[in-house]
DNA sequence: GCTTTAATGAAACAAATGTTGCAAGAAGCG
DNA sequence: CGCTTCTTGCAACATTTGTTTCATTAAAGC
C-alpha cells in the first residue's frame, strides 16, 4: 500500500475535524493496515476513542458507514501494486457506466490483479524450472482439452515456430491422445486443466506418469488432482466476476513458458525463425503492404 | 506474502483431510489475503463450505479456533518484510534474478500494463457495442487463424456453452471457411488477426463484407487491414519484451466479449448452463471430488 | 450571561460473527 | 449384512460487531 487510500482526503480536511475525530483520523493515517485487518471497535480502542467517533469520521469522509472505509483499505492491500488514486478513479467511473461496461471493467481489474501475482518469487522459479525441463526434453507433448485447449495450443504453436519437438495431443475422431504412447522418460508432458477438471486429461496424465514421463502441470491449485501427478506444478487462479472463469492468466503463463523454452536454444531459435519467415513468404501466408500476387491490391479491396 | 503462512503445512497434510475440509483448505491456499481480510463465515461462503468446516480446518491445523489462523495471515500482511507488497523490493529482486526469471517478470509487467489500458472508456464502449451486435445476430461466425486461433476459439467455445448460434470457421482439409457462404446480413463475422496479418483471414473477411455481413474485428490497430472492413473494431496491443508478441490481451478481450454476449440473453444462458452441467454429468466428462475408479488412491500416486 | 449550536460519551439495537453440540448420513470394516 | 467410525450439515449459543439514539457537556454567538 504505497499511498494509503483516502490519505489525501483526510490530510486535507484534517483541520476541519473536531478533537476526537482527529484522534481517529490520526490512527487511520498512521495504521492503514489495521484499518483493513482490525474491527472498528478494536481500532477505536487503540485510537483511544469511542466507536461512535470512528463512525463520525467515516461519515465525514462521505461514506455511509465504516465498512466502505475498511473495504477501501482492504482492496488496497489485496492489490499492492496499483496505487489507490488510479483505483479510486476507476471505481468512481465504474459507477457511471452501464452494466456491460461496468462488468467488462471489473473483469479487466480482476484479471489484472491476478496477473500481478504471477510474478511472485516462487512462481518465477517454477516457470524457470519448468522451462529448463521442457527445453531439455526430446519431445514435448501438449495436452489441454475443453476450456484448457487454447493454453495447450498456444504453447505448442510457439514451440512449433522454433522447432519440431512439440506435439499437440489433440486430433479428430477421438485419436487425439494416441501419440502419448510414444512418450518416455526423455520426453515431457505439458498438461493443463482447471476446475472442473477434465477426466480424460487426468487419465492421460495418469498413464504418462506411470510410464515415467515427467509432467509439467498448469492448473488452478497446488493441490489440484493434476498437481499430484506432476513433476513441476505451475498454479494460477481462474477467478472472474462473471459466470465463466477466466483462462487469461493461464494463457499468459503458457506464453511465457513457451518464450522461455525457445530462449534456451538461442541459436536454433534464431535460425528457425528465419526459416519460418521465408517459408511463409513463399506461401504468401501473410499480407504484406502489397498483398500477395493473386489478390487484388489492398487499396481496391477497401 | 511470498510464502503464505501455513501453506506448507496445509499442502503436506492435504491428502489426510476429508472432502469438505479440503475445499476449505483449498480456499485458504488460493486466497491467503482473504483469510486475513474476510470474516470466517464469508470465507466459508466463498469456499462453498459450512462455517463449521472452517472451524474443523483450523483445529486440524492445531489451533484453538479460527481467529489464531486469521491472525497468522494478518501478521504476514502487516509485516512488509515477509510480504511481497513492496514494489521497490520486487524491483530489487528482479536484478538478483537469473535471465529467465527476469524475462518472465518483465513480460508479466508489460502485459499487465497493456491490460489496464483495456478498461479505457472508448474501449469499453466498443466492447459493449460489439456485444450487442453479436447478441442480436442470428449466427456468429468466429474466424482466427494461426496465432489468432486461441482467441477465435475461446469466443466460440464460451458462446457454444450457452447456445448453438456460434460457428468456428476452422476445419481440417482446408474446408475451414466454407461455411461462411451461408452468412448473411442477419449474421455477424467475428474476425481476429494481428501483424503479420493472415492473408486468408483478410480474404474471408473481404468476401463476407461484400456479402453484407457485419464484421466485428479484433486486431492490433484501428488502421489494420482488418479494421477497414469492420463494422466495429476492437483494437489492442501485442507488444512483448520477447521475440514473440503476446496474444494475452486479445485473449482477454475475447473472453470479456463472450461473457457480455452471454449475459444479454439472461434466461437462455442460465437454462443452457444447466443443460451443459447435466450433459457432462451423464457423460462423466469431469472429475468429481473423489478420483475416478480406475485411478489409484492419491497417496500412492505421489 | 443566556441561548443556540456543536461535540462527546454511554447505552441500546439488530445483525453478523465465531463457536459448539448433535443428529443424520456415508464410508469403512469384520 | 450389521456394526462402528468418521464425515457432514444444521441449528443454537453467547459474543462481538457496526450503527443509532439520546442525554450531557463544551463552545460560540449575540
Amino acid at each position: 500500500m504505497e499511498t494509503p487510500p483516502l490519505a489525501d482526503v483526510i490530510i486535507n480536511s484534517f483541520d476541519g475535524y473536531s478533537a476526537e475525530v482527529r484522534k481517529a483520523a490520526r490512527f487511520v493515517l498512521d495504521n492503514p493496515r489495521d484499518v483493513a485487518l482490525l474491527s472498528m471497535r478494536e481500532q477505536a480502542r487503540r485510537a483511544g476513542v469511542q466507536p461512535s467517533t470512528m463512525m463520525r469520521l467515516a461519515k465525514q469522509l462521505g461514506f455511509e458507514g465504516f465498512d466502505p472505509v475498511r473495504d477501501a483499505y482492504a482492496d488496497a492491500m489485496r492489490n499492492p501494486a496499483t496505487s489507490f488514486e488510479g483505483k479510486a478513479r476507476d471505481q468512481q467511473r465504474l459507477q457511471d457506466l452501464g452494466g456491460d461496461q461496468a462488468l467488462a471493467a471489473k473483469i479487466v481489474a480482476s484479471v489484472t490483479r491476478q496477473l500481478q501475482s504471477l510474478s511472485a518469487a516462487e512462481q518465477l522459479v517454477r516457470l524457470s524450472d519448468a522451462a529448463t525441463l521442457l527445453a531439455g526434453a526430446r519431445r514435448v507433448y501438449c495436452l489441454g482439452l475443453r476450456a484448457s485447449h487454447p493454453i495447450a495450443w498456444q504453447l505448442n504453436y510457439i514451440l512449433s515456430l522454433v522447432g519440431d519437438k512439440s506435439v499437440l495431443l489433440d486430433d479428430i475422431a477421438n485419436t487425439g491422445s494416441d501419440r502419448i504412447r510414444f512418450a518416455g522418460k526423455e520426453d515431457v508432458l505439458f498438461a493443463v486443466t482447471v476446475t472442473p477438471y477434465t477426466q480424460l486429461t487426468l487419465d492421460i496424465v495418469d498413464y504418462a506418469h506411470k510410464q515415467g514421463v515427467p509432467v509439467v502441470a498448469l492448473t488452478d491449485s497446488p493441490v489440484s488432482p493434476l498437481a499430484k501427478r506432476a513433476t513441476i506444478t505451475i498454479a494460477t487462479t481462474t477467478e472472474s466476476p462473471s459466470f465463466y472463469h477466466s483462462m487469461t492468466p493461464a494463457f499468459l503463463l503458457a506464453e511465457i513458458l513457451a518464450v522461455l523454452v525457445a530462449g534456451q536454444g538461442e541459436k536454433e531459435t534464431l535460425e528457425a525463425l528465419r526459416q519460418v519467415d521465408s517459408y511463409h513468404a513463399s506461401l504468401g501466408t501473410h499480407a504484406t503492404t502489397r498483398p500477395h500476387p493473386t489478390a487484388t491490391p489492398s487499396k481496391e479491396i477497401q
